[in-house]
Parts: structure tokens; sequence; C-alpha cells
RNA sequence: GGGCUCGUAGAUCAGCGGUAGAUCAUCCCCCUGGCACGGGGAAGGCCGCGGGUUCAAAUCCCGCCGAGUCCA
């Protein structure tokens, strides 16, 4: 194995005097200038020297610090890159939310697949980090949104075989320039270069790996520069901390993070991050909250702030645990600091979290119940929280709101909206929470045991109560609540036990094809001919018997980007083959066929026509469709997912609330104008760089193609990353016909709608089952929704009234008793009556009875055989136990409380003797 | 994408194989000089939809639709 020692060993170092030597405290190997330095300088061996001691010539505020650092590198040969949105899984589906500005590179320029934007290029990245949200407002140090600043620079190595296979070659720069500009950074800013320390720490992550500094000053981990240069190799000569072996890439990228926030903090020397920040903010919050201290509160409140940062404070946790000390300190109460600082936590939190929103939101994340909805949800509610508990009285609307403007946001209004319908939304949920809560509490104030464990976690997990809110509703109750310590690995446990379905493995074809060359797309070069000529380059036979062909070229469409493939024909003189399916795999693209062409034969392919043209008409649609419901229901609007068929198609697309009735007609409106409009639909080949500066990742809402070249399809204003095939003009897509609307999920909307004929035959489907219903009610068709009502109103009034007359009838039977059997029974009468009627009229009939004091017995033969016994109080005769002893003569079963019971048989013949054997049955149950 | 919970009167919910209920709201009557309260009564249900099991389903099973929630 070897060790990462040599990789360190700059000749920058060599000439500027800098020095390698390992940290007294902690270990770690580091590089300094300063002859005297024996530890690290990083926290916990050495403390922030910054605090009320700014680290540069001057303050420099969000903004200004951003453009000093980008027009530093742009300076120095760096373009300077737009940022990419916060929601990652835009152009990349193994990740959410953006991390890192290298996340904007992965993986497909890392991979040395698609050239980057620029080479070298600087950016600062807007970033979220979920993982931090414990601890923003806490440990004066983390944010959750933060902007990543970044020099990158790709490279390829120039001695392998084929250099050509990637998308950069040659070497923009490496190690030396990368510690060369970070340490001229930081002497341009006026920092001491002689307390700046570089810090061995290799870097491992995402199945890449390589050596990389941590750079620190003044006691803050201003720079981390990565040289990812390894990739995961079980031979791989090098161990990385994780325990996995790792070999040389053929590329080699350097990879910078710079957090905006420390360096701005660390200029202005603040005690917190958070006031270097968001000064106007917290502000805004503390003067709204009425927070007001006096200047001794004020000292203390900053005096325990600067004692905090200059701990070892990483987590949350260990705030609670040094709060004694820092007040013992300072020579405070713990009590008194922990009422001074906590309200200031919670603020430095909203304003986090409002920043985090504005930029979720305004990357257009719809709240919902999945992926990075959910995670809004999450943060919003968290917030909503936050202000409750600290009093702010300013509607969460305009929290996002004053972030969003400051990040520039020209969507603010759907923000305001989207916020709006979220608070709520957690309002309703919270209020049914504590309805649920208190009737549970009330349960448990009876019998006086705590609310359990599994009660708490049910409540969590399928209501979304913390317990906290458990805990307090049931203290109002005096009902204790058992929350253990480990509560959240409790919820945990319940879904452990969660399968994990394992992907089956598709297509044996890799190995096969791997082989033959990418076939010619035909279909690209006129979407409107359906023949074409092919020499049949390889045929395999099938397992099921049909063969898979590839051909040179082909005018078939393979499956793919939601439009299904196409079928039709290959024919040589002897055989016509009808091909069923068409998939692409590496470029090659395989027609299964049901019979065998012949290898080395010339084909003449025919695509079925009349399919092909209604996929184009509703692909061509589905573009149409997503435009106008953008148009209609606002620009957050994006496409989570579309299936084409040829009698329809559906656009799922994200929004945050239904779409109303209206909403659907004009959408239907300003997608049908776009039809009339007859506008020419487009294709183009742009380089992707220049396509994403031009219309940014809105192009890959239907998914992310590779390559340098992307084939745009423009209708209209929409522009979309596309593969599929369209028709030529708008017009030829004929009539966009929206069926139907439903939520697939919180936050996506399924719009279901037919193209051209389809529209037609849906509008003839709907028209249909309109004359049918009519012709049913015996109405004119526009009648029907009338009529209906009227019709469904008097069935329900006749429900009402033979009830009525039911029980009328049961009465006048009960009184009159003329045609039932009378049996007395030891004083007591019962009647035994044959009533072939419904149970409901059984019922009632017997209820009757058993008022006027007699036991009744009432069999019916009108469905099979059927018993009802009613008793009255104090007759003596469990009516469940002769129902079950009648029904057992007419082959069924039967029972119910003693003093009314029913039950009933199949054998509708042996009622008449049942009914004759009841007398013995009773009295038989009598004695019993 | 996966798990869990819930759909019963206008609202909130109980019932969880055997006659569909409570509270609030609504309407009427009583009490009062009037109001709040109190008392008496009435009206209000495709028990989400569709199958299945059963003598019998609001109740059990399956599917669908709708809502909520947790996790990745």
């Amino acid at each position: 194995m070897s060790d990462l020692e040599e990789e360190y060993r700059l000749d920058y170092f060599e000439e500027h005097g800098f020095r390698r030597t390992e940290c007294s405290e902690c270990g770690d190997h580091f590089w300094t200038l300063d002859p005297d330095r024996e530890t690290c300088g990083e926290p916990p061996c050495d403390e922030y020297s910054f605090i009320d001691d700014a680290g540069f010539d001057e303050e420099f505020e969000l903004g200004e610090m951003r453009e000093a650092f980008l027009s530093f590198f742009e300076e120095r040969d760096h373009d300077r890159i737009d940022p990419y949105p916060v929601a990652a899984n835009r152009w990349r589906d193994d990740v959410l939310l953006t991390q890192a500005s290298i996340y904007d590179f992965q993986p497909l320029v890392t991979s040395g697949t698609t050239p980057p934007p620029a080479n070298p290029l600087t950016i600062s990245q807007p970033c979220i980090r979920m993982q931090d949200i414990d601890n923003v407002g806490v440990t004066g140090r983390h944010t959750m949104a933060f902007e990543m600043m970044a020099h990158h620079a790709f490279n390829a190595r120039e001695d392998i075989d084929d250099p050509e296979q990637y998308a950069y070659e040659g070497e923009a720069y490496w190690k030396e320039e990368t510690v060369a500009y970070c340490l001229e950074l930081f002497e341009e800013l006026g920092a001491d270069p002689q307390e700046v320390t570089l810090i061995e720490d290799p870097w491992v992550g995402g199945g890449n790996a390589g050596p990389a500094f941590e750079v620190i000053y003044k006691g803050a981990e201003l720079a981390t520069l990565v040289f990812m240069q390894f990739e995961q190799d079980a031979d791989g000569e090098y161990e990385m901390k994780d325990g996995n072996c790792y070999s040389p890439m053929d590329t080699y990228i350097v990879d910078t993070g710079y957090g905006l926030e420390r360096w701005a903090w660390v200029s202005q020397g603040t005690p917190t991050v958070y006031e270097a920040v968001y000064p106007d903010t917290i502000d805004f919050l503390t003067s709204n909250a009425g927070i007001d201290h006096t200047d001794e509160e004020a000292e203390i409140v900053h005096r325990a702030a600067k004692l905090a940062g200059r701990m070892d404070i990483d987590e949350a946790e260990d705030v609670e645990a040094a709060r004694d000390d820092i007040a013992a300190e300072i020579g405070v109460e713990t009590e008194r600091l922990r009422e001074l600082v906590e309200p200031l936590e919670s603020i430095y939190a909203i304003a986090d979290h409002s920043r985090t929103l504005a930029y979720m939101l305004g990357d257009g994340i719809v709240p919902s119940n999945v992926g990075t909805g959910y995670l809004a949800r999450m943060v919003l509610r968290r917030t909503k929280r936050l202000v409750d508990t600290v009093g702010v009285d300013a509607p969460m609307d305009e929290l996002v709101d004053m972030q969003a403007e400051r990040l520039d946001y020209s969507n603010r209004d759907t923000i305001r909206d989207i916020v709006r319908t979220e608070v709520e939304k957690y309002r309703e949920t919270l209020d049914r929470g504590s309805r649920r809560v208190e009737s549970l509490a009330e349960e448990y104030a009876e019998t006086g045991d705590p609310i359990p464990t599994d009660e708490l976690v049910e409540l969590y997990d399928s209501h979304g109560i913390q317990p906290d809110m458990v805990e307090e509703i049931a203290a109002e109750r005096g009902v204790d609540v058992d929350v253990p310590e480990d509560f959240y690995s409790a919820v945990a446990q319940r879904h452990e036990e969660e399968d994990v379905a394992s992907a089956a493995e598709t297509a044996g074809y890799a190995d096969r094809i791997a082989d033959l060359p990418e076939t010619d797309r035909l279909y690209y070069e006129d979407q409107n001919r359906t023949e074409f000529e092919a020499v049949v380059l390889e045929v395999f036979e099938r397992e099921d018997g049909d063969y898979d062909v590839v051909l040179d070229q082909t005018m078939f469409y393979p499956e793919g980007g939601g439009q299904p493939p196409d079928h039709g024909t290959l024919s040589t003189e002897d055989v016509t083959a009808d091909v069923t399916d068409v998939q692409v795999h590496d470029g090659v693209i395989v027609h299964r066929a049901d019979a065998d062409p012949g290898t080395g034969d010339f084909v003449t392919g025919q695509v079925d026509g009349t399919r092909r043209r209604r996929l184009m008409q509703h692909h061509t649609a589905t573009h149409v469709v997503g435009h106008a419901a953008r148009h209609v229901l606002g620009e957050h609007v994006r496409q989570a997912g579309a299936q084409k068929r040829t009698d329809s198609a559906r656009l799922d697309v994200r929004h945050y609330e239904p779409v109303a009735r209206e909403e659907v007609k004009e959408i239907e409106r300003v997608a049908n104008d776009l039809v009339t409009d007859n506008s020419q639909v487009t294709q183009e080949w742009p380089d992707r760089h220049a396509a994403e500066a031009e219309h940014g990742f809105d192009l890959y809402q239907g998914g992310i193609p590779q390559g340098e070249q992307i084939r745009l399809i423009t209708v209209d204003e929409d522009v979309q990353a596309c593969g599929g095939t369209h028709v030529s003009r708008t017009g030829d897509i004929g009539a966009i016909k929206i069926r139907s609307t439903e939520r697939i999920q919180d936050g996506v909307v399924r719009l279901s709608f037919a193209a051209g004929e389809a529209a037609i035959e849906a509008t003839q489907e709907t028209e249909d089952a309109l004359y049918e219903a009519g012709d049913a009610l015996d109405v004119d068709p526009m009648d029907v929704p009338e009529t209906a009502e009227r019709f469904f109103e008097a069935w329900k009034d006749r429900g009402k009234e033979i009830e009525e007359l039911q029980e009328q009838l049961a009465e006048a039977r009960a009184s009159g008793a003329s045609d039932g059997e009378e049996v007395d029974l030891d004083g007591t009468t019962a009647v035994i009556q044959r009533v072939d009627a419904e149970m409901n009229e059984l019922r009632a009939t017997a209820n009757a009875i058993s008022e006027d004091g007699s036991v009744a017995v009432i069999g019916s033969g009108a469905d099979g055989a059927q018993f009802v016994v009613a008793a009255p109080e104090g007759s003596g005769v469990d009516a469940g136990a002769v129902v079950s002893e009648l029904a057992d003569r007419v082959g069924g079963g039967g029972g119910g409380p003693s003093d009314f019971a029913q039950g009933g048989g199949p054998d509708a013949a042996a009622l008449e003797d049942a009914l004759a054997d009841a007398p013995d049955v009773l009295r038989q149950v009598m004695s019993a």
C-alpha cells in the first residue's frame, strides 16, 4: 500500500518556506509558514481568534465577499459560471439537493463523458445540507443554506491509449496552482499567511477519492482543496480512510470549496456567523418578537456567543453540555443565560431556514410527501414551530419573501402562495393531531396509566405528531407520557422490516451487441417518412421464438422518453417479419421481429404510419399541454413524468393544490390556441452547455440526456431536451382534449388527455355516456344533471317513506296479531308468525311485538329462510339461542344478543317445519 | 418509490360481524322583561366506490378512489 504522503509534497511549499509538521494535540500532519507553530490550528486544538478581531483588511457583506472571490479568479483566467439550482435532481437522479459545487458537474463531467461549461471555472453555488438542521442557530457556525464558492479544473491524462475518449484533454492546472491561488487570495484580502495552516486530510466520497487540504485561518476552516484522482478499485494500491482500495483515474479534477458565509464572518469578526450573514433579518425578527436586551444583557449574550464560538462545539448537544461552563465563566446563572440565549438561537434558525425555503421554492420545489418536496415541507414546518415558539408575529410567507427578494427570485408571488398553502395545511394537521391526542389523553386519564411508547410511535409515524406535543397536551389532563430516549430509533425500528425489493436483472443484450456499431437513426432525419432500406447486421434468436434484428440504420423509433416503440414490418423478397417491439441499448437499436430476415440481407422497413402519427401527435401535445399548464398554473409547474399512447397520453406535473375545473378548461383553451396557431415544431442539436446557458435546466423536464450535443424540441416558446418524434406543425396535432386530472401524490397532479383523432374519440365516448344516461332517464342529454339530481332525491325520499310504512305495517301486525300463532310460555306470550318480507320489515315487526310485551319469532321465506327473534326484558327467553336453533334447521346460522337476534339459512322448504317447532324450541331454551 | 393511519349526519368523532349512535351546529317548543345558559323535541346517513366471504358486512378480505403521515 502506498502512503499518500508524497502526494502532499509540493514545490510551492518548498519555494515559499512552508514546513510539514505533526499537530501536538491531534496528530494530524499540516503545513505552515510559522516556525514556532505546534498545533494544526483547527478547534479543539486551537480556538477561534477572529471574533472581535476581524481576519481581513476590510469587512465584507455576503454579496461583496462573493464578488471579491469570483473576480479574483476571473482575473486569473477562470470563467465565471452561473450557479445551478439547489434541486440537484433537476440534472442528476442520485441525489435530491445540491450539497457542494462539484455536484453541478457530477456525474457526466467528472467522468469525462461531457465537457465542463468552462475550464477552469469559478462559481458560487448555493447549497443545502439538511443534516445540519439540528445545529443551525445553536452552534453559532452551522447554516443549512450556504454558498460554496469554488474554483474547478478538469484534467485528463494524455499518456493513455486513447486520450480522445474523454470530453476534455490535457491539464488545466493541478495541485501547485490550486494551493498557490488559495494563499494568494488570503494575501490579497490582507490575511497574515503565517496564521494559515493546511491540514492533510484525504477525501473520500461517492466512489472517488484523493488527497486534500483543509485550509484553516484563525481557527476557522475556510477552504477545502480536494484533488480528486482515484476511483474505487478492489485491486487498487491506495487504501483510504473508508477502508476501501482505490486506484488512479484517467481524469483528475480540482475540487475546491470556500464557504462564503464563513469568509464573510471572519471578515467581520461577529460572535456568530448568523450576525454576519443576516444582520437585517435578525434585527427585524428580534424587534418583531419583542426581544429587547439591556446593555448588560447584550453583553452577556455577546460574551457567551464568543465563548461558544471558541469551543469545539460541533453538535447541538455539545452546546447544552457547555452551557454550564460558559455561564460560570461569565458569572451568571445557567438558567438566566439560557433564557437570554435560546430565543436568539431560534431567531438565527428562522433566518437561516427562511433562506433555505427561499432557495428551495425559488428553484421550483413544490412541497410534497415525497422527494425534495418532503424536505421543503419539513423545513417549513420546523420554521413555523420556531416562529410560534419565539413569538414572531410576521406571517411565514413574508419571512420567506424577504429572503426571496434578497436572492432576486422572480417567482415571488408563487413562493408566497405556496408558503401560505403549506402553513394552512400544517395548521390542519396540528388541529387533527391535537384532537387525536386529547381523546387519547382522556382515555389514559381514566386508567391512570402513562401513554405508552407504541402509541407515541403511531402518533408520529402515521399522523405526524411530535412527542413533545403529546406531552404538552397530556400534561393538561394530568397524564404521563412515556417518551424513551431513543424515540426516533423506535420509529426506525418500525420501518426496518420493510422489504428491499431486488431489481430484476434485465436484458442479456449488453455483451451481445457490444461490438455492433450504433444504429443510424433515420427517424430524426424525416419524422414523417415511414419506409426505408437497410442492411441486416445481426440477428439473434430469442428464447420465445422471436428474433432480435439489428440494422445499420432504421426508421423505427425505439421506446424512450415515455414514447412507446414503433410497430411495422421488415421485408426481404422472401420474408415479411412483423416488428412488435423496438429497444435501444447503448445506441444499438434492436427490433423484435417474428421472422428471421437473414443476416447480411437488404430489407425494406415499413413503419406502421397510423400508430406512429398518433404517438407523434400525443408527444407534441404533451409539450403543448405542459406549456399551457405552466402558463395557467404558474412558472413552478414542471414535468414529473409522462407517458404517451396511441389513444391518450398523461402528463404528471408538480403543483401545490388540486387543479380546479376552470383551470382545466383554461389549460385546454391555451393548448388548443397553440394548435390553431399552427406554428413550426423544430428540432436542433446544440452544444449542451450553450443550450443550458440559454434555456436553463428546465430543458431536462423529461430526463437528462448524455453527450456533448443534445436534441432540443421547440414548440412555440417551449423548449425541451427530448428524444421523441414530433409532428412538424402544431396544427398537425388536430385537437387536444383533457379528459381528467387526478392527484398522484401530494404536490403532483396528473393531466390525462387525448390528441388528434383520439381527442375526437374521447369526446365521443363522453357524449355516448351522456346520451345513454339520457336514454335511461328518458330525457334530453342536456337535462341529465338536473334529472339525475331530482331522481336521486326522490329515491332517497322513497326509501324513507318505505321505512315508515314498514314500521306502520309492523305495528298493525303486532296489534292485530291475527295471522300469528300465540303460545303461552309460563305467563309470557310468544307470537310466532310467518311474514314473507325483507329483513327490515321482519325486524320492525319483531320490535313492535316485543314492545307490546310478547316474545316475537318471525320467519320469512322471501330470500331463503330468515328469522328474527325479539324478547322483551324479563321474558327469560334468550333470543340468540332461539335463532341459533331455528337457523340450524334451515341449514344456516345466526345469533345476537339475548333481547334481539337474527339469522337464517338457504333451506326455505324447511321454514314451515322450523316455525312449527318454534314453541318447543322456546320452551327448551327457557328451561336450559 | 416504500410503510403506516383514516374515509360513518353540515362539523368533530364513537361503533369494528347481529335494530346506525353521541357531541356541536340547524329548526321548533318551554324557561326569561330581553340575552347568555338551561330543559324538551324534530330534521339531517348510497356508513367513499366496486367486488368477495357469511344466514347476516358500516364492521372481515381484495381492488379502486380520496385524505393524512413517516421514511429513502
